[in-house]
Parts: C-alpha cells; structure tokens; sequence
DNA sequence: CTAATTATTGTAATTTGGACAATAATTTAA
DNA sequence: TTAAATTATTGTCCAAATTACAATAATTAG
C-alpha cells in the first residue's frame, strides 16, 4: 500500500453540473450549452465548472448556471456526484451533479461566458455530449422519474395552466406507457387543482378546461402529513 | 467577481463517508468507530478518510471502510455529498457518502489503523459525531427509508432466516409506525419467501415459523419486469 | 389440564384500479 | 344549418387491494 504526504491529497478539483429540466411540445429537454473553449470544444454539454476553492457547493451551482445560460436564482437539488479517475483530460475533477426542474417559457436562456450557444434538446433526441455528460444525464433522469411517481413536481415543467391531457403526456413521454385517461384522472384526484373557467384555445375540437396546481392546499396537505400521491 | 488561476481549483480534496446500517435487538444501528487522531480526536464518526488522488470513488470507499474496520469487500451505494466549505478543520475537503446493509451477525469488526474502538450504535441513541456526521447521518437514513418502502432491501440486514414479527419490526422501526399484523402479510405476499419447516427457539409462547428471502425467484420478478412491491 | 401468550388465518365492508362505454362540447365540411 | 369528426369528460362494472377486527392454532408455564 502506497503512502502519501497529507498535502499531496489537496490537489485535487470539484465541478458542479446544472441539469435544467423543461416540458415542451410533449416531450421532457435539458439545457446543453455548446462548449467554446477545449476540452471537448463545440461539443453540447450539461452547464457546469470547476467550483471555488471556498465556494459552498449549491451556491456553485446557481452561480455557474447564471454565468452559462443567464438563468438567475434557480434553486437546485443535488442528484449525484461522479468520480472517475480520468473522467476529466485536464486533472482529477470530481463533479457534482445537481437538477432543476422549470417552464422553458418562462425564461430566456442566452449563452455567455465560455458558452457558445445553449438550447433545450429533447431527452428522445440526446446528442454525444462533453466528457461523461450522457452518463450524468441518464442518471439524473432516472432519479426525476422516481421522484415524478412519489411527489408533484411535475408543476414545475408545466405551464401555469394546463389541460389535464398535458398533464397526462408528461407522464407518460416520462414513464413511457400509455395510461387510460379516465382513469388517470382517478388516480389524480388527491392532488389539489383548482379548476379554471378558462379553457384551451385554437384547437379543433372540444376545448379542455384548464387547471392550475394548488400549491396552498398542497402544503397544508404535507403540514398534516396527509399526504398519499403515488403514480 | 473575482478570478483565480485555473491551478489555484486544483487545491481541494475529498473523502468518503462510509455508512454501515444493521439490524439487531429490534433496532436498526449504524457502525461507528471512534477517531484516535486530530481532528474531533475520541468523537465518534462515521468510518470515512480522504481519497487518493487517482483513485476510484466506490474503490476508495471498500478500502477506507476495510482500513478502519476489517470489513472486506462490501459493494456500497452513492448517497449524498457534502461540501460546506469549512465543514473539514484542516482544508477544503468535500465528503461522498456511501452506504450499504448488512447483518451484524455476519461479519467481525475490528478497529484499525487511526480508529481506536468500532461500534454498532442504535439509530434511536445516536451521540455528537464529529464533523457534520450526524448530518450526513440523518440525511442517508433518510434515504434508506425510502428505499425500504421500494425495494425488498431490509433482507440485506434480517438474519438470513427470520420470523414474520422480525420482518414487520424492521419496517416498524424504520417507518416508526404501527401496523396491523394479518394486513402486513397480506402486503408483503408478493414478495418471495421459502417457508421453512424450523421454528423459533426459547420462545415462551407459540414459536413463529421462519422464512428466507428467495433471491432467485425475486431475481426472475425483476427480470420480467412484474415486480410491484410498494410498502 | 388450563390459562396465558403469541402466531396465523379468515371475514366482511370499504376503497381503489382497470377496462371500457356513454355523453358533452367544439370545429369542420357538406 | 346540420351532420360528421374529434377530443373532453364522466360513469359503470367488476376485480383487486386495504382496513379493521374476529377467530382459531400452537406453544409454554403452572
């Protein structure tokens, strides 16, 4: 067994990855920037950088983020932390992944700092990506499943007001499976909507009616531990 | 905003936490060892200790935990990361946290290298650990318990043959709640068990029969995909 | 042999889940 | 103006799961 000096531990750097989740068009995207500098230049990326030597790790990430793509004030929930040896060309980079979930039209996202371009790419249609950023994505994805079937954050992806069959196409592009519509509507009804007189516009066909999420009635729900969601 | 050399990111370390979580005595425990070095020297911790800079996060966790406490070749699983900047007296040292099952009564402990004493220690009875331990702690317990509502893991710290009781225990604890016995069997009915002919020894009453977990018969559950168990 | 104790199984009412049918509201085309 | 097309919404029936609780079984201690 090999010995080192305790200061030759401290040679080492963090990054955080931002992986921005939006709903649009029927389908879940990230938010890639392009790369404009080496390593992996012009590749698409999941945002991210090396984190400050005294920088608290959330901060990191909400700071890069907005030195990325311009988003500002996301507050983002750790996934994962990712450690090969030779993940990164330039040294040992261990990163820590961390995701959000928003309303791509709620915000405009411009590239800045050593981002070329940023874009929401379809998890359907997922290019290469820069370093292990496809593992890191997967990976991430398969734990916002999980939390998709135990809590409602599906609100955060959705606009404001929505019909119940977007609702339903969410979970569904997220599942992948089909759900009966009467039926998901039953398996729904604990989760508090408050229904609108408002309906869709420009369709060719019966308008649905649109619903926003109850997010008051949602948190005096949990305040009693009254809550059952599951999907 | 200030700027810093690209080198000047190269001056951290990390380290791994190792979270052992048991069951015995109608509890569930946490192996601890007490530190015999500076910092937070005579505290107790979780078994944990900086990585080598080339090294492999998962590799580095089975080594430290081998180094401390003679545990051999014990597959962990991620759970969270933690970096607050002056979490570590001695320098910017951000920790990942693993964690794994096991039966206590199947493995023999032994403290070594810096750790003076080794200990499993109830979850309910849990002392000031050093660094942010009982944070790391509670947030990985935490994690575990949902895991034990999804995936027949509690296996992984029952003797290998247990009573029905034993198993309702466990949940009991972990949930810290009560449930109804004959609902309990029928829940868990999906779940393989071999029934075996042995019964409880030294019981002062009618002794339970005992069962295993049937890890080939779940295995085909899951390979074609019918596994449902929700707790 | 009987009481005490816990294990195990059963029952009945209620709730939930899934397949599918019926009805409602809107647009489009004739 | 009206029927057809399309999708939204609600209802029904039956099977399955959940719940509370009761009944029965097997063992030990006296």
């Amino acid at each position: 067994m090999y010995r080192i000096d305790f200061n030759d531990f401290f040679t080492s750097a963090f990054s955080v990855d931002c992986i921005l989740f939006g709903y649009s068009e029927g389908e879940i995207k990230a938010l890639l920037i392009k790369r404009a500098v080496q390593p992996f230049e012009n590749l698409w990326a999941i945002p991210g950088d090396l984190i400050y030597p005294d920088e608290d790790l959330e901060q990191a990430a909400e700071r890069v983020l907005f030195e990325l793509t311009g988003l500002n004030n996301i507050a983002m929930h750790q996934s994962q932390t990712f450690g090969k040896p030779n993940r990164h060309p330039q040294g040992r980079v261990i990163t820590i992944s961390y995701f959000a979930l928003l309303r791509i039209e709620d915000f405009e996202v411009k590239a800045s700092s050593w981002a070329g371009d940023v874009q929401w790419v379809s998890l359907k249609n997922m290019p290469d990506l820069a370093f292990d950023h496809n593992h890191i994505l997967n990976s991430t994805f398969e734990m916002l499943k999980l939390k998709l079937q135990n809590e409602p954050i599906c609100f955060d992806m959705l606009p404001e007001r929505f019909t119940l069959n977007e609702f339903q196409q969410l979970y569904e592009f997220a599942m992948d499976q089909a759900f009966d519509k009467a039926n998901f509507r039953k398996k729904i009804k604990n989760i508090p909507l408050i229904a609108h007189d408002e309906k869709q516009q420009n369709v060719k066909h019966r308008p649905a009616k649109l619903f926003s999420f109850d997010k008051d009635a949602y948190h005096e729900i949990i305040r009693q531990n009254r809550y059952t969601f599951k999907m």
